[in-house]
This record gives structure tokens, sequence and C-alpha cells, in this order.
DNA sequence: ATACGATGTTGACGCGCTGTCAGCTTTTCG
DNA sequence: CGAAAAGCTGACAGCGCGTCAACATCGTAT
């Protein structure tokens, strides 16, 4: 049974809305069902993720907590990973217009850009519905960690961000590359910590992770050209 | 067929050995048997991990390389997840000792602790037959990430030495905690780019994740306690 | 309104993996 | 040597996987 079958009995929207808006969004009756398919299917993988982990979760836990037929699942993702994929992006793209004020409202101030940026990273993490949050919170041993081409999007631009600070503050010693992974390994081994209530403190964690960061910039700079 | 059978054609020793040195080790012909077909699994996973993935392999991918019956796998591991924190934690193990020696080494110099112990970590990473070394190599997105125990008491022992030096240095607004996630962030995050030839001279990223730490520790100190 | 192609859904199917267990072989020990 | 213990073996039931022929629904031309 398609979702929107489903849905029709509680929703007052119909095909009113077609003649009314005629050439509004995608609003063929099939462009609307594919696309609440594939919202229930993130919907119900973003639960059973959360409930089961990802190793534990199966295509058919994910389907069984939806109306569709297992078969229909293979229409809109290839497999599990795909769904978690698709969950992790969502989290990835709703991150990245905070990462862009961050450097807006920073100007020129490298430390402001990185307390901004750490802190806005850290109450992401914490507040918003990420995937990954759920995730972190279960007690496993075995992680799984994403790195897809939406990740690495947001590295390369919080690379641009760090060379362009890097440059102005003339750190022409400072390898870009090894200062972004510090960068990235410091926000997510801390923010693995803030998960899971290692350690409390959002605010202090972004002002540790960027005097750290700025004071080990500078530390660099002069050992380097030493 | 056990594994130890297959062994006796090309192996020498046998009964023999027990009777020249009745009480050595283990040496029943049980304990033996039990040594080589736990070795001989730990072997066969290493090389198909290494092959298809963590996510891709099957135990019965790994019997398979084995002369033993499927069932028998399960008198010695629970999944394939135990086989790899088996050994994953056979490569923390090795690793230890060298830190110990970093340690040892450094006295009371900060910098050349920090300068040896990221090198010995990135040199084992990229020289050790460690099945990490293995799984970072493949370009895969959805990468495992492991918390063993033995991971973790490897965490706590660094998170000590580095109070030690914390106290000597008197960087009493520095937390423990934040500083240690950092350090291993960093380590982790230019070990994997090392492992991905992202990054190539091994000695000056430890010369970098050594400098960017102590640089970093002195720069918080001073701005916490403003 | 009707009919017809296009599009998408359904669920049963064959295959392979999982973990178990009764039966058997090998080792230990008296 | 013989009996008991230990542990190996492979078949088995259960389940998840991805596919696909049959079917239902939608868009569109008449």
């Amino acid at each position: 049974m398609q979702v929107l079958r489903a849905m029709k009995s509680t929703s007052v929207s119909n095909e009113k809305d077609r003649a009314e808006s005629p050439e509004s969004n995608q609003s063929g009756k099939r462009e609307q069902t594919k696309l609440a398919n594939r919202a229930a299917i993130l919907e119900a993988g973003r639960q059973i993720f959360a409930e089961l982990g990802y190793e534990g979760t199966t295509v058919r836990d994910i389907i069984r907590r939806t109306e569709l037929a297992s078969g229909t699942f293979y229409n809109y993702f290839k497999s599990k990973e795909e769904v978690f994929h698709a969950l992790h992006d969502d989290g990835v793209a709703r991150f990245k217009p905070l990462l862009r004020a961050a450097r807006e409202n920073a100007g020129q101030d490298f430390q402001a850009f990185m307390i901004t940026a750490f802190g806005a990273y850290f109450q992401f993490l914490l507040n918003d519905q990420t995937i990954d949050r759920e995730m972190a919170a279960m007690p496993e041993w075995t992680r799984v960690r994403f790195d897809t081409p939406e990740s690495l999007a947001l590295f390369d631009e919080l690379k641009g961000d760090i060379v362009a600070f890097a440059t102005e503050f003339k750190l022409d010693h400072v390898d870009p590359e090894l200062l972004t992974a510090s960068c990235v390994g410091i926000a997510q081994e801390i923010g693995d910590r803030l998960l899971r209530g290692r350690i409390k403190d959002i605010q202090a964690a972004a002002r540790f992770a960027a005097y750290f960061v700025l004071g080990g910039s500078q530390r660099v700079q002069s050992e380097m050209q030493a």
C-alpha cells in the first residue's frame, strides 16, 4: 500500500490543490506518492536505526515500519547504507548554513570564527535530530562513521575558510591539510564526548577547541619556520 | 577438520614434545588444537576483512578460508564482530609498549613525549600489520570504528600521561578530558589521511601534531585563567 | 467518458547466511 | 585398555536479501 493512500484519510489536501494551483510544485499524484514513500522510508529508517543501531537494523526492519511492500524499498534505495547516507546528508545540509553564518559574522576575526563554528557544531550535534546523534548515544563498541560526498564537501568548505584565515594571519608554514584534519578531529572527538555526557558544558568546550586551534596554529608556525 | 591435523603433515613436532617436556606450557594435544584453531580463524579473518571490508565479510567467508566446519567457529567467537575486536586488540596491545617507551624516553620533556608518541603512532599505523590499516585503505564511504575496552584502556593510559605533564607544567585551567580528546582526535584524523596518502611525511605530521598540542594547551591555559 | 500505455507496487521466490544441536571423533585419564 | 569428557562436524530451521512477473494506479490522447 502506498503511503499516500494511508495519509489521505487524515490529510485534508487532495485533488483540489491541484485544481487551485495547477502548476505549483510537482504535484501529480504520482510525484506526491513518490515523495511520501521516500519520506516514509527515511522516517522509518531514522527510528529503526536509533532503536537497533546501524549494524542491527535490516532493510526489512525499515520497510516493516512502513505500509509499503518489501520490493518497493528498492525503488528508492539500494540498501540500508543508502538510507543512512541520505539521513546523514540531511544533517550535513542543515549544518552547512550554520557554518556559513559563522564565517559571515566573524568577519576577519579568526578567533570569533572558531568559537562560533565549534559552538554551532556542538549545539547542532546535541539539539538537531541528526541521525549521528541518535547513534552515538548507543553504548556500542562498534561504531560506524560516514564520509559521504556531502560530508567531504563540507570539509572542503571548512578547509577553504581555514586557508583564508591562515593566509590572512601569515600562517604560511602551517600545512592546511594538517590544520583542517586537526580541527575536524578535535570537533569529532569532543563532540563524541558531549553526546555521551562525558563533557557537559558546550560553551566551554567550544572556547577550548577554538583557543586550542589558535594557539596550536601559531606554535606550529613559529616552530616550523625555525 | 581441526587445523592441527592439517599442520601435522608439515610439522615435525608431535607427541614426543609432550614426552620430552611434560609440563611445559599448556601442551596437551587439546590445548594445541584450540590455539591453532583460534589462530587460524584470526588469520583468515584478517585476510578476509582486508579483502571484503568489515560490512562485506560474513562468518562463512572467514570459516571457508579455514579447514574448520562452520559450527566450530562459534566455539571460539560469537560473531565476526568479536573476531574483529580481537584483531583490533592485538594491534592495541602491540602499540601500548611503544607509547610506554615514548614516555620513558621523554623524561620531563613534554614536547619530546608528544613528538615521539605521535611519531610512534603514525609509524605504527603505516608499518604494523594492524587490521585498521587494511581497512582504512579501502575506498569505502561507510567506515567502522571500534572502541574496545582495550582501546579505552589505552586512552586512559594516555590521559594519565597527559595529566601528569599538564600538572608538571601548571596547565591547571586545561580540562584533561578535553585535552585528551583533542590529542586523540588529531591523531586519528591525521592518521587517517596518512593511510590514504593525502599526507606523506610522517615526521612532519608528528611534529605538527606535537607543536599543535603544546601551543594549543598553553593558549587555552592563558585564555581560560583570564 | 473511455481506453491504453507508462509507471510504480506487490509479495512470493530462490539463494545464502545465521546460530544450533545431535551425533561422531579424538583426547584424556584412571 | 576402556569410559568419560571435550570438542568438531554438517545438516537444519529461520530469516534477510534482491528480483521479478503479475497487478494496480495514474497520465494522457482520443
